[in-house]
RNA sequence: GCCGGCGUAGCACAGUGGUAGUGCAGUCGAUUCGUAAUCGACAGGUCGUCGGUUCAAUCCCGACCGCCGGCUCCA
């Protein structure tokens, strides 16, 4: 499985045209077809490309197969597609007598010293700016994809339209490569495998939205969890619990209710208060904060938990793990004087890396994103916190992109995306700067003459949420877990039942050296055992029969079929323990240094 | 939330206006067997929920719940 798949075979240029042309084409096809339809709008995409059209009913499967013959039909006979400029008037009766009041509508939405152009291709015009490739025979291959609804301009008032996705290459071989990336993606979805592979469910018993996670794949959540906390211990964050509701006040103190009780379930009333479920662990963790009298000293602060949070998703967009309503973040919130946000930014960038690679994502893209409409905070912090973290950025040697207006109310972020083995990317990590919080709470520091000063605060999640994140890594393992990974790392498969007693032993050495085993002693053919630890995806399996229990040996296979042939028994299990511990390289010294915990705050007196 | 599709045993799926099947999984029995499925028997479902139409509904209609594909949004 190789990584470029964005970069397919051919100029992005011609591409991007071709498939402009192509969704011209299903236009044309559509009006051919079905002559009631009205034409919205009809781009390329980054994978293809759409076309919305206005008709009193969906399109049915049935209905796009007939579309994409008739669009063959058209390729295939070939039209010159031709640029035609037209005055204003011009367009306007073209589109009014032909009846599309998008046109029109597009076209009156035209700045006024812009030029108006259309292009043609045999019966059908349509208004558009271009480019298009020449011919409707130089569309090398097309597909029709899907079919959904959409909003006209994507807003939720306006009319519904009927919109029909397919893609376009310039060769049938392309096309076909691109179907296999689609059957690919199907075959990794983490909906799939992880039902299939029991890691978890979601069950209408509970509710949309709320995961369950079963034993497989708690074993995995844990693994992950225990290298978080590990790595940030030695960060120097400081661990805390925080629980799940709290007085609705604390959220208006905060302002979530103010900006953030869109996303917020409704309260609940408790003996006459009310308490809301938690959308975030800030409040929480300002208030830990500002428990104890603070010192110059004792900064920078970091305060880690991995907590769950409740959010009200609008239930057509939930999705598998990657989109849920209760979820844990792995946050934290660190504490420092502003004139050290870009070294503590610097720092968590490396943990970051540390963090990710381990798992394989160690190509990433990284976006700054600036202050929003509707923000909360003055222009001079919005521009030290947004300048700290490109200084940040630049001294880590790391390039990024800037995202305009794509901050949160309460302060600039960096965002950093990963690839994974097909080169999708998905949002992990974010580190997002808040003045605002440290002075809705008021919380305070003494610096060296005793003044009480403001510390400011860094919000940051390196995996977003461990839901979310494992669901990745299914897809991105495709359900094949690493060894160190794996909810079961060995498979003790005995043969016939005199030889449980031996296997026996192994499974206690083994647990013994913190190896997670899965044994299979059942009365079955050994086929039947390989067959279902290979379908679980266990990494390492252990046969055992006479000559293994004889010599101390065991046959080892490995769950890509390979057979290894015998080995001492505590060979294989050095082996197999030598290869956790490099995969969780926790052994890792860079940058560890900064992190110690060195003061006693909570401990001492 | 909106547009469209869907909801039959733990899972994957058939099927019908007269109260349902297949495969795998499960249970029991036999078998003790060397690198991707041993054989046999049994058991398992108020056909998502609630209401309506009908002599009769799992099937037709409505609402709700949930899922899927999009829109929108996002950790």
């Amino acid at each position: 499985m190789n990584s470029d798949k964005r970069e397919p075979v051919g100029s992005h240029g011609d591409l991007v045209a071709l498939r402009h042309s192509a969704a011209h084409v299903l236009a044309q096809a559509v009006k051919r077809l079905f002559p009631s339809a009205q034409v919205g709008i009809g781009p390329a995409t980054e994978e293809g490309f759409y076309y919305d059209f206005r008709f009193d009913r969906p399109f049915s499967p049935q209905d796009l197969e007939k579309i994409e013959e008739e669009m063959r039909k058209i390729i295939s006979a070939g039209a010159p597609i031709v640029r035609r400029p037209l005055s204003r008037e011009q367009a306007r009766d073209l589109f009014e007598k032909s009846g599309e009041p998008f046109k029109l509508e597009i076209l009156h939405s035209i700045p006024s010293d812009a030029e108006i152009t259309v292009y043609d291709q045999g019966e059908f015009t349509d208004l558009c700016r271009g480019p298009h490739l020449p011919d409707t025979a130089m569309i090398g291959a097309v597909k029709l994809l899907s079919s959904s609804g959409a909003y006209w301009k994507g807003i939720e008032t306006n009319p519904s339209l009927q919109r029909i996705y397919g893609t376009a290459f310039h060769t049938q071989k392309e096309l076909d490569a691109y179907l296999e990336r689609l059957e690919e993606i199907r075959q990794r979805d983490h909906r799939k495998i992880g039902k299939e592979q029991g890691f978890f469910r979601t069950l209408d018993e509970n509710g949309a939205g709320m995961v369950l996670w079963l034993p497989r794949g708690a074993k995995v959540r844990r693994v992950i969890e225990e290298i978080w906390k590990t790595r940030h211990d030695r960060h120097g964050y400081q661990y805390v619990y925080t629980p799940h509701i709290a007085r609705l006040d604390l959220w208006k103190q905060s302002g979530h209710w103010d900006f953030y009780r869109d996303s917020m379930f409704s309260p609940m009333e408790i003996e006459g208060s009310e308490f809301e479920l938690k959308p975030m662990n800030c409040p929480f963790h300002i208030l830990i904060f500002k428990e104890s009298v603070r010192s110059y000293r004792d900064l920078p602060v970091r305060l880690a938990e991995l907590g769950t949070v409740y959010r009200y998703e609008r239930s057509g967009t939930l999705h598998g793990l990657l989109r849920v309503r209760g979820f844990t973040q792995d946050d934290a919130h660190i504490f420092c004087r502003p004139e050290d946000i870009a070294s503590e930014i610097g720092k968590v960038l490396t943990l970051v890396d540390e963090m990710l690679s381990p798992f394989g994502f160690t190509n990433r893209s990284v976006y700054l994103s600036t202050r929003p409409e509707g923000s909360v905070g003055s222009d001079e912090n919005w521009a030290l916190a947004t300048g700290a973290l490109e200084e940040a950025l630049k001294t880590a040697g790391i390039p990024y992109e800037i995202d305009p207006g794509e901050g949160v109310f309460y302060g600039p972020k960096i965002d950093m995306k990963f690839h994974d083995v097909l080169g999708r990317t998905w949002q992990l990590s974010t580190i997002q700067v808040d003045f605002n919080l440290p002075e809705k709470f008021d919380i305070t520091y003494r610096d060296s003459s005793g003044n009480a000063v403001r510390p400011i605060m860094i919000h940051r999640a390196l995996l977003g949420s461990v839901e979310r994140f494992f669901g990745i890594l299914v897809e991105h393992f495709k359900g094949a877990f690493p060894l160190w990974l794996a909810p079961e790392q060995v498979a003790l498969l005995t043969i016939a039942d005199r030889h449980i007693p031996y296997a026996t032993t192994l499974a206690s050495e083994l647990q013994n050296a913190g190896i997670r085993v899965f044994t299979d002693f059942r009365n079955e053919k050994i086929g039947a055992k390989i067959r279902e630890a290979q379908m679980m995806k266990i990494p390492q399996m252990w046969i055992m029969g006479d000559r293994e229990a004889e010599e101390q040996t065991v046959s080892v296979r490995n769950r890509d079929g390979q057979a290894g042939g015998a080995l001492p028994w505590k060979e294989a299990l050095t082996s197999v323990a030598e290869e956790i511990r490099s995969g969780l390289s926790l052994n890792t010294a860079s940058g560890l240094e900064s992190g110690r915990t060195t003061h006693s705050k909570g401990v001492s007196d």
